[in-house]
DNA sequence: TCGCTGGATGAATTGGATTCATCTAGACTG
DNA sequence: CAGTCTAGATGAATCCAATTCATCCAGCGA
């Protein structure tokens, strides 16, 4: 018999953790923080076990939490996918377009304005969520799916790859840190780590990077042991960056943007091989011509 | 910004669909049907469409709600499943195993009683489900992943593979029917059709049964529109085959209890091959000897 | 040291989910 | 065909669980 803890527990719970601020997740619930600290405990006394780490300040999530968080995201996003598309007649006109969190939010939002001063006539519904929508059932019109190699159950082309470099803030250099003129002086730095969602082992990470680096530089320790900072929300990773803590390992297309900006540099030159990105579909789709134009699109401000 | 229907609707609603019927949701739940009813409404009025047919009886899920249902269902087995997990040691005796759901309620939940024989120290946990849970993440000890190759992101072994058979009821035959003696007598029965969750254009179908056949016996005609009846669950589609209304494709693992017992007959040997069951578990598990017995077992009652 | 922000806590309150009572469609029975 | 039974629909009344209110406390910054 499955035991499910109150659902309003989860809801609180999931807005709390993605904005790291009871406060704001009242706010975006149209309630309370008084609310949302109860509900949280209900969820706490279920688990055995605290969630959120309160005090001090910054509030993060626990462990605990940090396992529970991207599962009932996910399963909220698709919730809301799903009956949106079941939804009768969903504006028919726009093209949704589903993608992972990051390269959403790090990516595609800022450059929206650019495709919206070329297709005004096309109107795009982005959800971010790394959950995996069914295009065959409708739950989007198109995905851009991240992988290693090209998706082949349904139509798909490669847009992009990527490669994973140590970037940082500026700050944290120029703020009298060691100057960093070969991969063993990153070690004098906080090392930021992120878990992949998939359960890919060869996936880039600090271990695999250093391991490189080692062929290279062998003053790098064969054991590093320095997990100073961890985070499962690869967005949650690069604000750590962005705010100074450290340096991670990050997709040189999920941090373009910020590269550009200057908000981020390059901390060593040594890149790791990424992924790809594709356009999925399903095969004729009725808006094909609408699908094609994004392609296009994408690659042409890649 | 993502638009969520009431939590405690989509509640009733997976327990109503499950079950396909309010009384039995309301007493799941711990209600009265007269609340299911309330919800179910709520959540039809949210989607501008009905979610179930109501009548003429029995109770009926719309294309709406068959399309809702699956991943409703899904996304509360995930929440379940983490919370538990998450919880304050859920009796770290126990071997946490999930498995798709049909072949935990056809294949699994019978043959249990042999395997607490055999093992009575092992406490086992069923999680049938057909999301994918993270083992990595601890959702679950092992896997019963079921698939056309062996998954390579986990230690996984080959267990048995599946071929799938024209199945139907004893009753069906015997009560006047005309007989089956070659593949084109099937088509003076109802077919019932399921849906794969997974894209497999290849999945084992009616189509495709038929074009194997054709092959043989050139009587049966090329464009088969027999759509007569047509699930989204597997259960769903096992119950109404078990129940007399028609034949199925069907995986001879899953089905075998009722092969054995006789509730169900092979309407015809012709088989087209189908997919293995690995046994799938994080490399170098704490419990890997609890792991490898349930691993035998599983071969030993093939 | 003093504000200020953001969360915790417990009692009081309230509004939305549930129930009650009643009604109807369809299935089964002889 | 009545006659009966099951299962769900419907709308008003009820009630309890979630929310709020009022207050307190910890951390941070000036």
């Amino acid at each position: 018999m499955r035991k499910l803890p109150p659902l309003g527990s989860l809801r609180a719970f999931e807005a709390a953790a993605r904005r790291l601020s009871f406060r704001d997740a009242a706010a975006e619930l149209g309630v309370t923080p008084t609310a949302i600290s109860h509900q949280i405990r209900i969820l706490e006394e279920i688990c055995g076990r605290p969630l959120f780490r309160r005090r001090p300040r910054p509030l993060a999530l626990t462990d605990a939490g940090e396992r529970l968080f991207p599962v009932i995201r996910n399963g909220f996003d698709t919730f809301a996918s799903v009956v949106t598309a079941v939804s009768a007649k969903t504006a028919r006109t726009t093209l949704r377009v589903t993608s992972p969190n990051a390269f959403a939010s790090r990516w595609l939002v800022p450059r929206l304005p650019r495709w919206r001063k070329l297709y005004p006539q096309i109107r795009l519904e982005i959800i971010g969520t790394d959950a995996v929508l069914n295009l065959r059932a409708g739950d989007a019109d198109l995905a851009i799916r991240y992988a290693r190699t090209m998706p082949t159950d349904l139509a798909a082309r490669e847009i992009f790859r990527d490669s994973f470099f140590p970037v940082c803030s500026p700050a944290l250099l120029s703020e009298g840190g060691p100057a960093i003129t070969r991969a063993a002086d990153l070690l004098h730095y906080p090392l930021i780590h992120y878990d992949w969602l998939n359960g890919d082992r060869e996936a880039p990470s600090w271990s695999r990077w250093l391991a490189v680096a080692r062929s290279v530089d062998p003053d790098i320790p064969a054991a590093t042991e320095h997990w100073d900072l961890s985070f499962r929300e690869e967005i949650h990773a690069i604000d750590a960056v962005a705010a100074g803590q450290g340096i991670a390992i990050c997709s040189d297309v999920v941090v373009s943007h910020e590269i550009e900006s200057g908000a981020l540099v390059k901390a060593h030159d040594l890149a790791l091989p990424g992924y790809g990105f594709y356009v999925v579909h399903v095969p004729d789709h009725p808006r094909q011509a609408s699908i094609e134009a994004f392609a296009a699109w994408m690659r042409s401000v890649a």
